[in-house]
DNA sequence: CAGTGGTCTAGACCACAAA
DNA sequence: TTGTGGTCTAGACCACTGA
Protein backbone atom coordinates (compact mmCIF):
# COMPACT_ATOMS: atom_id res chain seq x y z
CA UNK A 1 0.00 0.00 0.00
CA UNK A 2 1.47 2.91 -1.08
CA UNK A 3 -0.55 5.71 0.29
CA UNK A 4 -2.78 5.73 3.33
CA UNK A 5 -6.29 5.21 2.54
CA UNK A 6 -7.53 8.76 3.58
CA UNK A 7 -5.02 9.99 1.18
CA UNK A 8 -6.49 7.55 -1.44
CA UNK A 9 -10.23 9.08 -0.65
CA UNK A 10 -9.45 12.61 -0.55
CA UNK A 11 -8.00 12.36 -4.24
CA UNK A 12 -11.42 10.75 -5.63
CA UNK A 13 -13.51 12.73 -4.07
CA UNK A 14 -11.30 15.82 -5.33
CA UNK A 15 -11.59 14.33 -8.75
CA UNK A 16 -15.52 14.06 -8.18
CA UNK A 17 -16.30 17.55 -7.25
CA UNK A 18 -13.44 18.62 -10.14
CA UNK A 19 -15.53 16.61 -12.28
CA UNK A 20 -18.50 17.93 -11.38
CA UNK A 21 -19.92 14.58 -10.24
CA UNK A 22 -20.45 16.36 -6.63
CA UNK A 23 -21.69 20.12 -7.09
CA UNK A 24 -20.37 23.75 -5.53
CA UNK A 25 -22.77 23.75 -2.65
CA UNK A 26 -24.60 21.18 -3.18
CA UNK A 27 -24.53 18.00 0.00
CA UNK A 28 -22.19 15.44 -0.63
CA UNK A 29 -23.20 12.02 1.26
CA UNK A 30 -22.92 11.55 4.96
CA UNK A 31 -20.01 10.40 6.20
CA UNK A 32 -21.86 6.48 6.97
CA UNK A 33 -22.85 6.31 3.17
CA UNK A 34 -19.07 7.72 2.16
CA UNK A 35 -17.43 4.93 4.75
CA UNK A 36 -19.47 1.97 3.73
CA UNK A 37 -18.68 2.93 0.05
CA UNK A 38 -15.39 3.17 0.39
CA UNK A 39 -15.27 0.02 2.66
CA UNK A 40 -13.43 1.97 5.54
CA UNK A 41 -14.07 3.05 9.04
CA UNK A 42 -15.76 6.30 10.11
CA UNK A 43 -13.13 7.97 11.72
CA UNK A 44 -10.74 7.32 8.50
CA UNK A 45 -13.64 8.69 6.56
CA UNK A 46 -13.31 11.62 8.53
CA UNK A 47 -9.12 12.30 8.15
CA UNK A 48 -10.36 12.15 4.42
CA UNK A 49 -12.73 14.63 4.54
CA UNK A 50 -10.79 16.64 6.97
CA UNK A 51 -8.06 17.07 4.75
CA UNK A 52 -10.21 18.54 2.35
CA UNK A 53 -11.98 20.99 4.78
CA UNK A 54 -8.65 22.68 5.12
CA UNK A 55 -8.20 22.56 1.53
CA UNK A 56 -11.44 24.82 1.47
CA UNK A 57 -12.87 22.23 -0.56
CA UNK A 58 -15.08 21.17 1.77
CA UNK A 59 -17.46 22.62 4.60
CA UNK A 60 -19.34 20.59 7.32
CA UNK A 61 -22.54 21.79 9.28
CA UNK A 62 -23.12 20.07 12.55
CA UNK A 63 -26.63 17.96 11.86
CA UNK A 64 -26.62 18.68 8.38
CA UNK A 65 -24.12 17.50 6.21
CA UNK A 66 -20.93 17.94 4.09
CA UNK A 67 -21.18 20.69 1.15
CA UNK A 68 -19.06 21.58 -1.32
CA UNK A 69 -17.36 24.99 -0.42
CA UNK A 70 -17.88 28.04 -2.69
CA UNK A 71 -14.34 28.62 -4.78
CA UNK A 72 -12.63 31.10 -2.27
CA UNK A 73 -10.91 34.15 -3.16
CA UNK A 74 -7.48 33.29 -4.58
CA UNK A 75 -4.96 34.00 -2.38
CA UNK A 76 -2.23 32.29 -3.74
CA UNK A 77 0.09 35.41 -4.24
CA UNK A 78 1.53 35.96 -0.34
CA UNK A 79 -0.88 38.74 0.94
CA UNK A 80 0.38 41.14 -1.19
CA UNK A 81 -2.26 42.45 -3.55
CA UNK A 82 -1.43 41.16 -7.37
CA UNK A 83 -0.57 44.17 -9.89
CA UNK A 84 -3.80 43.66 -11.54
CA UNK A 85 -5.82 43.68 -8.31
CA UNK A 86 -4.42 46.58 -7.73
CA UNK A 87 -4.71 48.96 -10.75
CA UNK A 88 -8.14 47.56 -11.11
CA UNK A 89 -9.05 48.63 -7.47
CA UNK A 90 -7.63 51.90 -8.59
CA UNK A 91 -9.88 51.64 -11.70
CA UNK A 92 -7.06 51.86 -13.91
CA UNK A 93 -6.89 49.40 -16.65
CA UNK A 94 -3.34 47.27 -16.67
CA UNK A 95 -1.93 45.99 -19.49
CA UNK A 96 1.69 44.30 -20.16
CA UNK A 97 4.40 44.57 -23.01
CA UNK A 98 6.86 41.19 -23.65
CA UNK A 99 9.96 42.71 -24.31
CA UNK A 100 12.01 39.31 -24.58
CA UNK A 101 11.54 35.40 -24.26
CA UNK A 102 14.72 33.55 -24.80
CA UNK A 103 16.29 30.05 -23.21
CA UNK A 104 19.76 30.36 -22.71
CA UNK A 105 22.03 29.65 -19.40
CA UNK A 106 21.47 30.55 -15.79
CA UNK A 107 23.22 33.56 -13.84
CA UNK A 108 24.89 32.66 -10.82
CA UNK A 109 21.77 33.91 -8.61
CA UNK A 110 19.73 32.42 -10.87
CA UNK A 111 21.19 28.99 -10.42
CA UNK A 112 20.65 29.55 -6.83
CA UNK A 113 17.81 30.61 -6.38
CA UNK A 114 16.28 28.21 -8.79
CA UNK A 115 18.53 25.08 -7.05
CA UNK A 116 20.11 24.20 -10.89
CA UNK A 117 23.03 23.04 -12.19
CA UNK A 118 24.83 24.89 -14.12
CA UNK A 119 23.90 22.86 -17.46
CA UNK A 120 20.57 23.31 -16.89
CA UNK A 121 19.15 25.94 -19.41
CA UNK A 122 16.14 28.19 -18.51
CA UNK A 123 13.89 30.53 -19.77
CA UNK A 124 14.10 34.10 -19.07
CA UNK A 125 11.21 36.96 -19.77
CA UNK A 126 11.48 40.73 -19.84
CA UNK A 127 7.91 42.52 -19.30
CA UNK A 128 6.86 45.99 -18.93
CA UNK A 129 3.50 46.63 -16.71
CA UNK A 130 1.36 49.47 -17.50
CA UNK A 131 -1.60 51.25 -15.35
CA UNK A 132 -3.78 53.32 -18.28
CA UNK A 133 -1.01 52.89 -20.33
CA UNK A 134 1.57 54.71 -17.70
CA UNK A 135 4.34 52.27 -17.61
CA UNK A 136 4.30 50.70 -13.60
CA UNK A 137 7.19 47.99 -13.48
CA UNK A 138 9.56 46.20 -15.35
CA UNK A 139 10.08 42.34 -14.73
CA UNK A 140 12.48 39.68 -15.23
CA UNK A 141 11.04 36.56 -14.85
CA UNK A 142 12.99 32.98 -14.90
CA UNK A 143 11.47 29.38 -15.36
CA UNK A 144 13.69 26.26 -15.51
CA UNK A 145 13.43 24.93 -18.97
CA UNK A 146 12.51 21.51 -18.34
CA UNK A 147 9.32 22.10 -16.49
CA UNK A 148 7.79 24.20 -19.34
CA UNK A 149 8.58 21.98 -22.18
CA UNK A 150 5.76 21.22 -24.86
CA UNK A 151 4.12 24.74 -23.28
CA UNK A 152 3.07 27.31 -25.64
CA UNK A 153 4.77 30.97 -25.37
CA UNK A 154 1.32 32.24 -25.19
CA UNK A 155 -0.05 30.42 -22.78
CA UNK A 156 3.73 30.80 -20.80
CA UNK A 157 4.15 34.75 -20.69
CA UNK A 158 0.24 35.65 -20.46
CA UNK A 159 -0.74 32.95 -17.76
CA UNK A 160 1.63 31.07 -16.13
CA UNK A 161 0.13 29.89 -13.24
CA UNK A 162 -2.80 28.46 -14.91
CA UNK A 163 -0.59 26.78 -17.58
CA UNK A 164 1.38 24.75 -15.28
CA UNK A 165 -1.86 23.35 -13.14
CA UNK A 166 -3.23 22.45 -16.01
CA UNK A 167 0.35 20.17 -17.02
CA UNK A 168 -0.18 18.92 -13.17
CA UNK A 169 2.05 21.26 -11.22
CA UNK A 170 0.95 22.36 -8.52
CA UNK A 171 2.04 25.66 -7.04
CA UNK A 172 3.77 25.46 -3.38
CA UNK A 173 5.48 28.50 -1.26
CA UNK A 174 5.76 31.74 -1.75
CA UNK A 175 8.66 33.53 -0.33
CA UNK A 176 9.02 37.91 -1.30
CA UNK A 177 11.57 40.27 -0.78
CA UNK A 178 10.78 43.68 -0.57
CA UNK A 179 13.52 46.82 -0.60
CA UNK A 180 14.23 49.75 -2.42
CA UNK A 181 17.12 51.06 -4.84
CA UNK A 182 17.51 54.13 -6.97
CA UNK A 183 16.95 54.09 -11.04
CA UNK A 184 19.95 53.65 -13.13
CA UNK A 185 19.68 54.78 -16.84
CA UNK A 186 18.31 51.71 -18.52
CA UNK A 187 15.50 50.94 -15.75
CA UNK A 188 14.70 54.86 -16.22
CA UNK A 189 14.22 54.57 -19.81
CA UNK A 190 12.61 51.58 -20.10
CA UNK A 191 10.28 52.71 -17.53
CA UNK A 192 9.98 56.53 -18.59
CA UNK A 193 11.03 57.69 -15.56
CA UNK A 194 14.47 59.33 -14.47
CA UNK A 195 17.88 58.49 -13.52
CA UNK A 196 18.00 58.78 -9.99
CA UNK A 197 14.63 57.90 -9.04
CA UNK A 198 12.90 55.81 -6.44
CA UNK A 199 12.31 51.94 -7.18
CA UNK A 200 10.54 49.91 -5.25
CA UNK A 201 12.28 46.27 -6.05
CA UNK A 202 10.46 43.15 -5.38
CA UNK A 203 11.95 39.25 -5.52
CA UNK A 204 9.99 36.72 -5.63
CA UNK A 205 10.46 33.17 -5.48
CA UNK A 206 7.99 30.54 -6.05
CA UNK A 207 7.59 26.82 -5.52
CA UNK A 208 6.14 23.69 -6.59
CA UNK A 209 3.98 22.12 -3.21
CA UNK A 210 7.28 19.37 -3.84
CA UNK A 211 9.13 22.20 -2.72
CA UNK A 212 11.13 22.33 -5.82
CA UNK A 213 11.52 26.59 -7.14
CA UNK A 214 10.10 26.87 -10.58
CA UNK A 215 9.94 30.57 -10.95
CA UNK A 216 12.36 33.95 -9.77
CA UNK A 217 11.07 37.28 -10.42
CA UNK A 218 13.17 40.40 -10.12
CA UNK A 219 10.56 43.03 -10.41
CA UNK A 220 10.90 47.04 -9.91
CA UNK A 221 8.20 49.60 -9.71
CA UNK A 222 8.20 53.02 -10.38
CA UNK A 223 7.73 54.38 -6.45
CA UNK A 224 5.94 57.33 -7.66
CA UNK A 225 3.15 55.62 -9.64
CA UNK A 226 2.96 52.64 -7.24
CA UNK A 227 2.81 51.07 -3.47
CA UNK A 228 2.10 47.87 -2.01
CA UNK A 229 -0.78 47.47 0.16
CA UNK A 230 -2.43 45.08 2.36
CA UNK A 231 -4.39 45.02 5.51
CA UNK A 232 -5.23 42.20 8.38
CA UNK B 1 -19.38 18.69 30.30
CA UNK B 2 -18.79 22.10 28.51
CA UNK B 3 -15.89 21.29 26.66
CA UNK B 4 -14.41 18.31 24.40
CA UNK B 5 -11.82 16.55 26.44
CA UNK B 6 -9.48 17.19 23.33
CA UNK B 7 -9.48 20.92 23.83
CA UNK B 8 -9.18 20.74 27.80
CA UNK B 9 -5.80 18.95 26.59
CA UNK B 10 -4.83 21.28 24.07
CA UNK B 11 -5.74 24.54 26.46
CA UNK B 12 -3.72 22.60 29.47
CA UNK B 13 -0.74 21.47 26.95
CA UNK B 14 -0.35 25.11 25.70
CA UNK B 15 -0.44 26.08 29.35
CA UNK B 16 2.10 23.99 30.65
CA UNK B 17 4.34 25.16 27.23
CA UNK B 18 4.08 29.04 27.98
CA UNK B 19 4.75 27.95 32.05
CA UNK B 20 8.14 26.67 30.50
CA UNK B 21 7.00 23.02 32.14
CA UNK B 22 7.83 22.08 28.26
CA UNK B 23 10.73 24.17 26.89
CA UNK B 24 10.79 25.67 23.43
CA UNK B 25 12.75 22.73 21.16
CA UNK B 26 12.30 19.96 24.15
CA UNK B 27 10.88 16.77 23.42
CA UNK B 28 6.93 16.11 25.19
CA UNK B 29 6.15 12.90 26.00
CA UNK B 30 5.27 10.51 23.84
CA UNK B 31 0.97 10.48 22.73
CA UNK B 32 0.62 7.02 24.72
CA UNK B 33 2.18 8.44 27.40
CA UNK B 34 0.30 11.85 27.66
CA UNK B 35 -3.27 9.54 26.60
CA UNK B 36 -2.21 7.90 30.25
CA UNK B 37 -1.96 11.03 32.25
CA UNK B 38 -4.96 12.63 30.76
CA UNK B 39 -6.82 9.39 31.11
CA UNK B 40 -8.01 9.27 27.56
CA UNK B 41 -7.66 6.72 24.61
CA UNK B 42 -4.62 7.80 22.44
CA UNK B 43 -6.79 8.99 19.15
CA UNK B 44 -8.45 11.76 21.48
CA UNK B 45 -4.98 12.93 22.51
CA UNK B 46 -3.65 12.95 18.89
CA UNK B 47 -6.25 15.24 18.18
CA UNK B 48 -5.64 17.54 20.85
CA UNK B 49 -1.75 17.46 19.15
CA UNK B 50 -3.09 18.05 16.31
CA UNK B 51 -5.05 21.39 17.27
CA UNK B 52 -1.55 22.86 18.62
CA UNK B 53 -0.01 21.46 15.29
CA UNK B 54 -2.23 23.78 13.67
CA UNK B 55 -1.49 26.39 15.49
CA UNK B 56 2.48 25.69 15.25
CA UNK B 57 2.91 25.23 18.77
CA UNK B 58 4.31 21.27 18.57
CA UNK B 59 6.18 19.83 15.85
CA UNK B 60 5.62 16.11 15.76
CA UNK B 61 8.83 14.11 13.69
CA UNK B 62 7.53 10.71 12.29
CA UNK B 63 9.73 8.08 14.48
CA UNK B 64 11.29 10.47 16.92
CA UNK B 65 8.68 12.41 18.76
CA UNK B 66 6.69 15.00 19.83
CA UNK B 67 8.95 18.82 20.20
CA UNK B 68 7.84 22.12 21.60
CA UNK B 69 8.25 24.67 17.60
CA UNK B 70 10.04 27.57 17.66
CA UNK B 71 8.53 30.54 18.40
CA UNK B 72 6.61 31.38 14.97
CA UNK B 73 6.43 35.11 13.69
CA UNK B 74 4.47 37.73 14.99
CA UNK B 75 1.13 37.86 12.65
CA UNK B 76 0.05 40.22 14.64
CA UNK B 77 1.43 43.35 12.37
CA UNK B 78 0.55 41.57 9.12
CA UNK B 79 1.92 39.02 6.57
CA UNK B 80 5.36 40.80 7.26
CA UNK B 81 8.29 40.51 9.69
CA UNK B 82 8.46 43.11 12.23
CA UNK B 83 11.71 44.47 12.47
CA UNK B 84 12.53 42.40 15.56
CA UNK B 85 11.95 39.44 14.27
CA UNK B 86 13.55 40.13 11.15
CA UNK B 87 17.08 41.19 13.06
CA UNK B 88 16.59 38.05 15.15
CA UNK B 89 16.47 36.05 12.34
CA UNK B 90 19.27 37.39 10.77
CA UNK B 91 21.25 36.97 14.55
CA UNK B 92 21.52 40.82 14.95
CA UNK B 93 20.47 42.39 18.30
CA UNK B 94 17.71 45.53 17.58
CA UNK B 95 17.58 48.51 19.50
CA UNK B 96 15.94 51.52 19.37
CA UNK B 97 16.68 55.01 20.41
CA UNK B 98 13.55 57.83 21.14
CA UNK B 99 14.25 61.00 20.03
CA UNK B 100 11.07 62.95 20.76
CA UNK B 101 7.88 62.51 22.80
CA UNK B 102 5.27 64.95 22.26
CA UNK B 103 1.64 65.92 22.64
CA UNK B 104 0.19 68.32 20.30
CA UNK B 105 -1.92 69.21 17.59
CA UNK B 106 -2.33 67.16 14.69
CA UNK B 107 -1.61 67.64 11.16
CA UNK B 108 -3.74 67.79 8.28
CA UNK B 109 -2.76 64.25 7.29
CA UNK B 110 -2.98 62.67 10.51
CA UNK B 111 -6.01 63.95 11.37
CA UNK B 112 -7.20 62.20 8.31
CA UNK B 113 -5.64 58.85 8.72
CA UNK B 114 -6.85 58.96 12.46
CA UNK B 115 -10.20 60.33 12.25
CA UNK B 116 -9.40 63.57 14.60
CA UNK B 117 -11.08 66.70 15.33
CA UNK B 118 -9.15 69.56 14.47
CA UNK B 119 -9.36 70.06 18.38
CA UNK B 120 -8.16 66.94 19.07
CA UNK B 121 -4.61 66.50 20.87
CA UNK B 122 -2.35 63.40 19.67
CA UNK B 123 1.03 61.91 20.80
CA UNK B 124 3.31 62.33 18.50
CA UNK B 125 7.01 60.00 19.05
CA UNK B 126 9.90 59.79 16.65
CA UNK B 127 12.26 57.04 16.98
CA UNK B 128 15.33 55.90 15.66
CA UNK B 129 15.49 51.58 15.65
CA UNK B 130 18.90 50.08 14.98
CA UNK B 131 20.45 46.00 14.29
CA UNK B 132 23.89 46.01 15.91
CA UNK B 133 23.72 49.44 16.59
CA UNK B 134 23.49 50.13 12.81
CA UNK B 135 20.50 52.59 12.25
CA UNK B 136 18.13 51.03 10.15
CA UNK B 137 14.57 53.00 10.36
CA UNK B 138 13.72 56.45 11.33
CA UNK B 139 9.82 56.18 12.42
CA UNK B 140 7.07 58.67 13.52
CA UNK B 141 4.18 57.07 15.15
CA UNK B 142 1.02 59.41 16.22
CA UNK B 143 -1.62 58.51 18.39
CA UNK B 144 -4.73 59.85 19.46
CA UNK B 145 -4.15 61.55 22.95
CA UNK B 146 -7.50 60.61 24.54
CA UNK B 147 -6.69 56.84 24.56
CA UNK B 148 -3.39 57.01 26.08
CA UNK B 149 -4.14 58.80 29.19
CA UNK B 150 -2.61 57.68 32.36
CA UNK B 151 -0.17 55.56 30.92
CA UNK B 152 3.01 55.63 31.03
CA UNK B 153 5.64 57.05 28.80
CA UNK B 154 7.75 54.00 29.58
CA UNK B 155 5.19 51.78 28.53
CA UNK B 156 3.83 53.31 25.61
CA UNK B 157 7.38 54.02 23.67
CA UNK B 158 8.53 50.51 24.81
CA UNK B 159 5.20 48.20 24.04
CA UNK B 160 2.43 50.02 23.09
CA UNK B 161 0.26 47.25 21.94
CA UNK B 162 1.05 45.21 24.96
CA UNK B 163 0.12 48.27 26.90
CA UNK B 164 -3.16 48.91 25.17
CA UNK B 165 -4.16 45.56 25.77
CA UNK B 166 -3.41 45.63 29.23
CA UNK B 167 -5.82 48.99 29.21
CA UNK B 168 -8.79 46.65 27.60
CA UNK B 169 -8.23 48.00 24.41
CA UNK B 170 -8.27 45.01 21.31
CA UNK B 171 -6.23 45.43 18.41
CA UNK B 172 -8.67 45.73 14.68
CA UNK B 173 -7.12 45.30 11.45
CA UNK B 174 -3.50 47.12 10.51
CA UNK B 175 -3.33 48.58 6.94
CA UNK B 176 -0.15 49.09 5.33
CA UNK B 177 1.30 50.96 2.48
CA UNK B 178 4.86 49.94 1.50
CA UNK B 179 6.73 52.36 -1.20
CA UNK B 180 10.27 53.84 -1.77
CA UNK B 181 11.42 57.46 -1.74
CA UNK B 182 14.90 59.04 -1.77
CA UNK B 183 16.84 60.33 0.97
CA UNK B 184 16.37 63.97 1.79
CA UNK B 185 18.95 65.87 3.85
CA UNK B 186 16.97 65.40 7.06
CA UNK B 187 16.67 61.43 6.64
CA UNK B 188 20.43 60.97 6.02
CA UNK B 189 21.55 62.55 8.61
CA UNK B 190 19.20 60.96 10.77
CA UNK B 191 19.83 57.21 9.21
CA UNK B 192 23.99 58.05 8.76
CA UNK B 193 23.22 57.54 5.46
CA UNK B 194 23.80 59.51 1.99
CA UNK B 195 21.32 62.09 0.72
CA UNK B 196 19.60 60.83 -2.34
CA UNK B 197 20.21 56.74 -1.33
CA UNK B 198 17.21 54.93 -1.66
CA UNK B 199 14.62 54.44 1.16
CA UNK B 200 11.99 52.27 1.81
CA UNK B 201 8.82 53.55 2.93
CA UNK B 202 5.78 52.03 5.32
CA UNK B 203 2.88 53.81 6.43
CA UNK B 204 0.78 51.52 9.03
CA UNK B 205 -2.71 52.89 10.12
CA UNK B 206 -3.90 50.36 13.09
CA UNK B 207 -7.45 50.21 13.95
CA UNK B 208 -9.20 49.09 17.27
CA UNK B 209 -11.76 45.98 17.27
CA UNK B 210 -14.29 48.30 17.02
CA UNK B 211 -12.68 50.12 14.13
CA UNK B 212 -11.68 53.39 15.65
CA UNK B 213 -7.92 54.03 14.29
CA UNK B 214 -5.48 54.49 17.26
CA UNK B 215 -2.03 54.37 15.33
CA UNK B 216 -0.69 56.07 12.13
CA UNK B 217 3.19 55.28 11.57
CA UNK B 218 4.94 56.22 8.82
CA UNK B 219 8.81 54.94 8.59
CA UNK B 220 11.52 54.66 6.58
CA UNK B 221 14.29 52.25 5.74
CA UNK B 222 17.68 52.09 4.60
CA UNK B 223 17.27 50.05 1.36
CA UNK B 224 20.86 49.01 1.71
CA UNK B 225 20.58 47.98 5.17
CA UNK B 226 16.99 46.15 5.44
CA UNK B 227 14.35 44.45 3.21
CA UNK B 228 10.65 43.14 4.21
CA UNK B 229 10.46 39.43 3.73
CA UNK B 230 7.16 37.23 3.54
CA UNK B 231 6.44 33.86 2.41
CA UNK B 232 3.18 32.03 1.90
C1' DC C 1 -38.54 12.57 14.90
C1' DA C 2 -34.52 10.53 12.01
C1' DG C 3 -30.18 11.71 10.21
C1' DT C 4 -26.08 14.37 10.57
C1' DG C 5 -21.55 15.62 12.19
C1' DG C 6 -18.63 15.81 16.82
C1' DT C 7 -16.40 13.22 20.08
C1' DC C 8 -14.42 9.14 22.13
C1' DT C 9 -12.75 4.25 23.07
C1' DA C 10 -9.42 0.28 23.26
C1' DG C 11 -7.41 -1.93 20.76
C1' DA C 12 -4.15 -3.06 16.25
C1' DC C 13 -0.31 -3.08 12.71
C1' DC C 14 2.90 -0.31 10.17
C1' DA C 15 7.12 2.60 8.88
C1' DC C 16 10.50 5.21 10.64
C1' DA C 17 14.33 7.14 13.89
C1' DA C 18 17.71 6.59 17.13
C1' DA C 19 20.55 3.87 19.89
C1' DT D 1 15.90 -3.44 18.79
C1' DT D 2 12.89 -0.29 21.12
C1' DG D 3 10.01 3.46 21.06
C1' DT D 4 7.95 6.85 18.27
C1' DG D 5 4.35 8.77 15.34
C1' DG D 6 1.02 7.31 11.26
C1' DT D 7 -2.83 4.83 10.10
C1' DC D 8 -6.93 2.15 10.81
C1' DT D 9 -10.96 -0.44 12.92
C1' DA D 10 -15.76 -1.22 14.68
C1' DG D 11 -18.06 0.12 17.50
C1' DA D 12 -20.45 3.99 20.92
C1' DC D 13 -22.97 8.17 22.75
C1' DC D 14 -23.78 13.01 22.18
C1' DA D 15 -25.66 17.57 20.30
C1' DC D 16 -27.44 19.56 16.62
C1' DT D 17 -30.40 20.33 12.25
C1' DG D 18 -34.29 20.01 9.65
C1' DA D 19 -38.58 18.00 8.42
Amino acid sequence: MEEPMYIKIHNQIKREIESHIYKVGSRIPSERQLALKFGVSRMTLRQAIKTLEDEGILEQRLGSGTYVANQKVQEKMSGIMSFTDITHANGQIPSSKLISYRVGKPSLSEMERLHLAKDQTILRMERIRYADNVPICYEVVTIPHKLILGMSKENISTHLYRTLEQNGYEIGRVTEHISAAIANENAARLLNAKKGEALITRLQVTELSSGEPFEYTRASYVADRFEFTFSK
